[in-house]
RNA sequence: GGGGAGAUACCAAAGUGGCCAACUGGGGCAGACUGUAAAUCUGCUGUCGUAUGACUUCGGAGGUUCGAAUCCUCCUCUCCCCA
């Protein structure tokens, strides 16, 4: 894998590159969206080069290990093939998973004990197995295996825990040097950043993960419910440290005023289930601001969901259409919302990126920025 | 013509003397959602701008009772069965 910066924002610490990889090139700032199971839930694989212009996307090891689980990943020739996606695929680890479902999961030294939401089963993660894994699945980048702190997190716990994920990570570093991608095609393994909100530990953390030499570096452990400005503030602490001739990819973040604001701090990757998941649910995002499509006042308002929109159902459906099918839960409601708000991140991304490099970025984020939190 | 059942809030449906402004579904309205156990979850849904408060409700009109959606009388309407 390789990373070209094209060019830095004069204002701001954006950058606009170009990271290149065994399925093709990525365009940077970039946002990928997420498809856990092998699927950007609501968004088939066509549309999703076609209309959403997606260049990357993410795959998840806890999900797709339990369900159609390895064997099957490998028979298939990998995710990509077993989807049928040419495209770069990211996975996450796991770590994130371990966090959320808290309930059934034990932290030991050597790994996370869990079991499975699917059918209880015990199973157990370790940095090891975890890039083991994702060498099956055969994602272009593969994640490290950490722990994801929550928030609010005190300071010991945070650090304890930041530790172990750097002891873990460790041992994954180790095991990916020792291991050879299956199909192929190379992987790039990134490590990452935790610290919860904790200045020194960020600092610790990132100065840890900056001394490995890697293809790219991830920021964990933020957008899980600290303020956003607690947010910035990790991140800006953390990219002074990063290598700056490397990719960075903030995990999953987050709204359209987040992303902009991490890019103009140096970020150069994101990820989140907001588009569709929220779409799912009737939030739309548009240049203009929010829409809850599922509110009364869109009953009989026949204009395009957004005009000169990124996606082609933009034009295609009125507002009263996709509110009426959203609230009768169609199916194609939900088709409909996820389309329109990848293609809007994706147009976000790309728009700031043809910013950065005709060098207006600052001005038009700031000006995007009020737009974006608007309420319609 | 004969016999039977029933009318409760937007709909469906509990409740059959006080704990009922009335269970529960649905619908409606609003909110949440950030490395997806989420086509999910939460709140409100008689009126009074808030309320451990006030007021008006359970087909209609009377009545019994300290007290009625619940008991009695009459009326109106609906449904089912037999001719």
């Amino acid at each position: 894998m390789n990373f070209e910066i094209e060019a830095f924002d004069n204002d701001t610490k954006a950058r606009a590159g170009e990271i290149t990889t065994s399925h093709g090139k990525i365009k940077t700032p970039i946002f990928m969206p997420v498809g856990t199971l092998g699927s950007v839930k609501g968004v088939n694989q066509r549309d999703l080069i076609h209309d959403v212009k997606a260049q990357i996307i993410l795959g998840n090891t806890y999900h797709l290990f339990l369900r159609p689980g390895m064997e099957t990943i490998q028979m298939a020739g990998g995710l990509h093939k077993f989807m049928n996606w040419e495209k770069p695929i990211l996975t996450d680890s796991g770590g994130y998973q371990v966090f959320s479902l808290a309930e059934n999961r034990k932290l030991k030294e050597d790994g996370a004990h869990f079991s499975s939401h699917i059918d209880g089963s015990k199973h157990i993660f370790t940095p090891e197995n975890v890039v083991d894994i994702q060498r099956i699945i055969g994602a272009d980048i593969i994640m490290a295996f950490d722990e994801c702190t929550p928030y609010p997190c005190d300071y010991d716990y945070a650090k304890k825990s930041m530790q172990l994920t750097h002891r873990w990570l460790n041992r994954g570093i180790k095991r990916f040097e020792e291991t050879d991608p299956m199909y192929g095609y190379n992987q790039s393994f990134f490590p990452i950043v935790q610290g919860s909100v904790y200045n020194d530990l960020r600092i610790e953390s990132a100065e840890t993960i900056a001394s490995y030499e890697s293809d790219g570096y991830a920021i964990g452990g933020l957008s899980v419910g600290e303020p956003v400005d607690e947010m910035y503030d990790m991140i800006d602490v953390v990219n002074e440290i990063l290598p700056k001739n490397k990719p960075r990819y903030l995990m999953g973040v987050g709204t359209p005023v987040n992303i902009l604001e991490g890019i103009a701090r140096g970020i150069d990757m994101f990820d989140c289930v907001m588009p569709t998941r929220n779409g799912r649910n009737g939030m739309l995002f548009t240049r203009d601001g929010i829409i809850n499509i599922k509110n009364v006042k869109w009953k009989n308002d026949f204009t395009p969901i957004e005009k000169n929109g990124a996606s082609f159902v933009d034009e295609s459906f009125s507002k009263a259409y996709l509110r009426h099918l959203i609230v009768s839960k169609e199916i194609l409601g939900a088709q409909i919302a996820s389309l329109h708000n990848l293609s809007f991140y994706l147009w976000l991304v790309t728009e700031a990126r043809n910013r950065i490099i005709d060098g207006s970025f600052a001005k038009w984020k700031n000006e995007m920025i009020q737009k974006l939190a608007v309420r319609l």
